[in-house]
DNA sequence: CGCTTGCCTAAGCGCTTGCTCACCCTCAGG
DNA sequence: CCTGAGGGTGAGCAAGCGCTTAGGCAAGCG
């Protein structure tokens, strides 16, 4: 049910970034980033990655420090995108957090390189573009714990702890990010609808059916 | 002079670790690592941290990437530890699990700057030294897994995918040492009870008593 | 054609990094 | 007293860092 009517996973994910050697410079970045972290890549590398030499990058972007805030506010509007039209969409409090769970957890599998930068390099913003994510995770927050809530009041859930819980299916999810790995036997999908399934029964709604994914 | 050896009547964590400047640089290294990661942190730094010139360092550690894995070693071996006393304690595979996750839970809460310095840099340590330090995180799952089996077997779990299950509890658990914040509202002790609740509801355990710690 | 504009590079500046080296101080054993 | 070893320091090296600068080249336009 829910007819998760997705829009097709963008074939071009950074298709608002432009011209084209900026968005070529900010991919370069995002797996450079992904793979040894903010402060172990140097310009170079990005550059390098990119087809072009370390002075291009400045043509595009200030600093360094200035491409990791565009990955990261790029990647925080899609999270909290996610998140919100699962939370806005139709059903029952169970469905809806079930497909903001499958759907947040496959972005994050799916995307675990742009996930990783996301969710593990906020230290290395600046003091005024940390804020500035902090208060988007902030409404990420609110979103999940708003289907939580809305599942309480209606009697579906049994949730002692209403914000302990939301950080931990949050904390739950995002740690994906961490751990997938592209080579391993899970696909997104399957992390995703395993992880529904856990969520649920976290808040106490038995999962329907016990249909759960088997392997 | 003054007792230069003061118990501070908390635990000496790092006791194992001699003489005692070599402890107190690598004190201010598990401090410096926590706060801006391995590669933002300098040698200068640590040094620094510790009341010393940044030579010294050097008198008790070969490079910075030493000093890392010397962290990272002596907490998996604490935090399995931890896993492993829990897993082959005595009582029913639901206590034994409950009892897991709470300690393990309050140490990643208890301990978070070496917790965080231990799961989330080890990107930075050298191949060595990191497959040695994967092969202690395999027998953590080990543990883990062992319990849930023997929960399904006694028919105590409904847990349809084991090691999909024993993945997300573990990565529940160490998340915490990224969010968890000592100004925070939670003691590491709350955590791990919410904790404990949450996981045994993964598993299809019914928590003892409906005790679940409010607020 | 000359001139501007946008994108790019080669070279390199100033600084910081991990790490080393020559030397010093303290103290136990003879 | 001397000696030698272990723990410490100040100064500094080579390499690498983020970033800048001067200039090149192609395209659009009078």
């Amino acid at each position: 049910m829910g007819a998760a009517k997705e829009t097709l996973g963008e074939e071009q994910p950074w298709a608002e970034v432009s011209p084209d050697a900026a968005r070529r410079l900010l991919i370069a970045a995002v797996e450079a980033f992904a793979e040894r972290g903010y402060h172990a890549t140097t310009t170079r590398d990005i550059a390098g990655r990119a087809g072009m030499s370390p002075a291009a990058l400045y043509i595009h972007y200030k600093t360094k420090e200035e491409l990791l805030h565009r990955i990261s506010r790029l990647g925080h509007d899609k999270a909290l995108d996610i998140l919100r039209s699962a939370a806005d969409g139709e059903g029952t409090p169970a469905e809806r957090l079930s497909a903001a769970v499958r759907s947040f957890v496959r972005w994050h599998a799916g995307h675990h390189t742009t996930a990783r930068v996301v969710q593990y390099e906020l230290d290395a913003l600046s003091d005024e573009h940390r804020t500035e994510i902090v208060a988007l995770r902030r409404q990420s927050d609110a979103a999940v714990r708003e289907i939580i809530n809305d599942g309480v009041r209606a009697g579906e859930f049994d949730v002692p702890d209403v914000p302990g819980t939301t950080l931990a299916v949050l904390s739950l999810c995002i740690d994906v990010a961490r751990w997938f790995n592209v080579e391993g036997r899970r696909t997104p999908d399957e992390v995703g609808a395993t992880y529904a399934d856990l969520v649920l029964r976290m808040v106490g709604a038995v999962p329907p059916g016990g249909a759960a994914p088997q392997r």
